[in-house]
DNA sequence: AGAACACATGAGCAATTATTCATATAAGGA
DNA sequence: TCCTTATATGAATAATTGCTCATGTGTTCT
């Protein structure tokens, strides 16, 4: 049991062996960690998706997105369903723009917001799903 | 002007006259908003829902559920795999439990993560399909 | 042009949060 | 029993964030 300083791998390329972790190993599978992270996301995939998820990551963004889910409405419009503050909500749809959640299209003095592609429904439909245990 | 003392929908119920937001209609389509309102989740879904998808809104969280999509993992698997402190990773996994995300098995001074259902995985398919526009 | 309306946005503040550090618990081996 | 390893967790701190208030931009109407 000096793990610490073997190899653990066992049939891995030579040119591997000099690399990092070598006393570090202890409980770790190491061809686990080298699947996965051969596997890893991309640090844009990862900053991506968690924008994404933390802008649905709001009580109030979330009440926004399911109105849109229904039908496309202008800003005073949510403002009178969510009955909250114009300035909020205009600030949340900033982040729901930013991200390409919602698109919105302009008609004098209004603006309409709906969803911008179907995935977001399908969060719903997966979230919904999740939170009633199935 | 002074729409705001008239009622701006035509062709409403009389009944619905004297109800609420006779004053405070301006650009609303109040047909929109009473639907809307009609069909709005429960606070108890719109807190549920937040919460669940606010988990998957982190880096750390992101990485930590992606590689226990490829495979179950313990908890020093994890801090290798992502190159993080044990402490940060056991509170990020702490997040994830509490949501149901993921699930946990004991085996001697080891605990395994795993995916708790299937409806994670498919978050990250709708999550890279919206990111890639597609 | 001037006024009213619909919406956007910057600043400020209170609340939340992700990480680190230190320590606690618990299991296994000597 | 003592020591080490694996994991959990409380406290502290720095950063982020959601709302409000005030104000700015653009459109319509008179």
């Amino acid at each position: 049991m000096m793990d610490d300083l073997k190899i653990p791998g066992e049939n891995m390329a030579p040119a591997a062996v000099e690399t990092v972790e070598v006393c570090v190993e202890k409980c770790v599978n190491s061809e686990h960690v080298r699947e996965v992270k051969a596997n890893s996301l991309s640090p844009e995939e990862v900053l991506g998706l968690s924008e994404v998820f933390k802008a649905m990551g709001d009580a109030t963004r979330i009440r926004i997105l399911h109105a849109l889910s229904q039908q496309e409405l202008c800003v005073c419009e949510l403002e009178e369903t969510l009955e909250m503050s114009q300035s909020s909500i205009s600030h949340q749809l900033r982040v729901l723009r930013n991200l390409r959640l919602v698109k919105f299209r302009k008609d004098g003095k209004n603006v309409f917001y709906s969803l911008d592609d179907e995935h977001i429904l399908n969060f719903f439909i997966q979230g919904l799903a999740h939170i009633r245990h199935d």
